[in-house]
DNA sequence: CTGATTTACGGGTACGTTAACGAATATATA
DNA sequence: TATATATTCGTTAACGTACCCGTAAATCAG
């Protein structure tokens, strides 16, 4: 283990060569007046030349600001844990970066009841962070919302679902068409002639859940483009309870006997695989999502496949993005895609959310 | 943006506390001597109390250490471009911690000599580095190294494949056979009765080539498993050139016009696919990683399925395990298996590597 | 008991950057 | 011309930690 080297690219040494004092420096880098334009262009000059890059540790270090940052996503509910994922991959953003003098205050909503997201936005923007994350689950109302915060400058960064207004500073979340297509190649793989392909569409707000429709969306669009889609029957099932499920099944199920391939379009797979197993039924059975319980099935043998979406990822990417963006400008790319995972019993031990 | 609130429990608030100076504190948690047992138990109470923990960026930027870290990987050869991802990784991990006061030296070694990775590893331990991280392709002498690596008390991170000696800091890599086992269950799904399936392995060392037989093991433990391994044929291929390739795949091909779906056990998938679009064979090709001309050979529709994963991931990651316990000691998994990811022409897109 | 050594501790500077404060100079106003 | 007001710049104290160096007290050797 040697010594450092002392450092001969800091400011001090730009302050040198240019025969000014480091405070000149630290005006011309933060972009702030107070200097002559014939000593601004030449520490610019030196800077260039010495290919400066200021040193990260201390900037944070000797910066006595702070930043504050709100998230706000759908707090976890009984009908699916999904939203555990993304509120661990904050929380773990947030432990690596408190101690930058980062901020991060958590607010939810209730994914039923659009007043209480409308009135968290609301204290949200009263707090008047520095940032905010946010999984728009109401289209409407977040195009207010993120309306609101460019009127007041507060950057934002969007998951799991993109809105159609611009703005964002950044959308980090799936890209649902592209998957609902990737779940129909992969059924055609699966499928034989004559077999029946059923799409089942669960939540008590199929219409405004742009998840959904996306997701359906890709898949017809799979086999349209393959000129088979005669075989695909659907059902909308909007109560979200085991009972109501299994009674829509029964019927369809009785309706046709020749339904080889059951796709969810989101998580709640598991509820559609308690259906199959308690009746054993012979069929391929795709779904969204790693959460517990999906994962039973699938070890089970009951679930075929899962796509999912690193929804941990989500939350982590989307805060260190703002991080970055408001502590050092650094750029983001603004639109990141998730990939689109294929878990099977073989890979979901090592899967990564 | 508020102004930072004074920190009350650095170094400072602890000596405040117990009534030393700083020095005596920091001698306490580096667990240097020269502080009496009194002062000591002292100190570590109150830094329990204060549940302390040290300011990483203050840390580093105060350390005047300097982390040399070497890596060892394959050179990227006309071959195969794997280890262009790897090196990939390990430039963008070099990037973001070489402000922190580490210096990353890069020695690659030609995986068809022997010699080349021997000496390689000699001039590494001349540079005494304070880290290795270490893709270790020639079993017999990677061992040797690591022992020595060991005795000179200098921790080393393993890439893409293990070794049996024990004492590495981390293993982070493929489980090779899940991942055989995975593709064999892929190919449970696609394949007819009385078609048969054709493995392929491709290289010029066979034999030493941990990866293939280890990815062949548990493709076979699948159909072992599930009662149906008649159906598979198998070529060793020790030419890895074009012509010969298709030499070999000419006679298969001829003996068998049953075969449905091909496993081809590495990266060389390429070359298989080549084959197969000239001869306009009607098969699933199913093969290994994210390459650029394996991907082009998807889109065309010729190869099925790629298995990956994340050769890029594998060396940042090895490189951030190594800083992370060098410069905090912070501990690091002994063994992180990397995902298995399924890629096909739909989701290749938006794959990260 | 004297001198040497060891033990236990504090003072202070450094790491590279930020930014408050104030001094000096230049320009505008009366 | 005297005074007010900008403009341009330097000095200096932080941020939290590491570690060199010095010193008083305790312990040891003879």
């Amino acid at each position: 283990m040697k010594k450092r080297v002392t450092e001969l690219t800091g400011v001090k040494e730009i302050a040198r060569r240019a025969n000014v004092s480091i405070a000149t420096v630290d005006r011309v880098l933060h972009n702030r007046k107070g200097v002559s334009k014939h000593t601004k262009e030449n520490i610019l000059s030196i800077i260039k030349e010495l290919n400066y890059e200021p040193n990260l540790l201390a900037q944070r270090l000797a910066s006595r600001k702070i930043l504050r940052l709100a998230t706000l996503i759908p707090e976890i509910s009984k009908e699916t844990s999904f939203w555990d994922a993304p509120l661990k991959g904050i929380e773990q953003a947030d432990k690596e970066i408190k101690q930058f003098g980062i901020i991060i205050d958590k607010y939810f909503y209730d994914q039923n009841k659009i007043e209480s997201f409308v009135e968290q936005t609301k204290t949200i923007l009263d707090s008047k962070p520095d940032g905010i994350l946010l999984a728009p689950s109401f289209i409407e109302e977040s195009v207010r919302f993120t309306d609101n915060c460019r009127k007041l400058n507060i950057p934002y960064v969007l998951i799991d679902s993109d809105l159609p207004n611009e703005g964002s500073l950044s959308y980090i979340g799936p890209n649902l068409y592209h998957s609902g297509y990737l779940a129909a190649h992969l059924v055609s793989y699966l499928i034989k002639n004559e077999e029946k392909i059923l799409v089942i569409n669960i939540s008590r707000e199929i219409d405004n859940q742009h998840h959904l429709l996306k997701k359906e969306e890709g898949f017809r669009a799979y086999f349209d483009n393959h000129k088979k889609n005669d075989a695909i029957l659907k059902i909308d099932i909007r109560d979200t309870d085991l009972k109501s499920i299994e009674k829509h099944l029964s019927k369809i199920f009785s309706e046709h006997n020749d339904i080889k391939i059951v796709f969810v379009t989101n998580s709640r797979v598991s509820k559609v695989a308690h259906f199959i197993e308690s009746k054993k039924k012979d069929v391929i059975l795709i779904g969204y999502d790693f959460l517990k319980e999906n994962i039973e099935y699938m070890d089970k043998g009951i679930i075929d496949f899962l796509v999912c979406q690193k929804p941990r990822q989500q939350g982590y990417r989307g805060l260190i993005s703002l991080y970055q963006h408001l502590a050092f400008s650094s750029p983001v790319e603004k639109i990141y895609f998730m990939p689109i995972d294929i878990l099977t019993i073989e890979n979901s031990a090592f899967y990564r959310n």
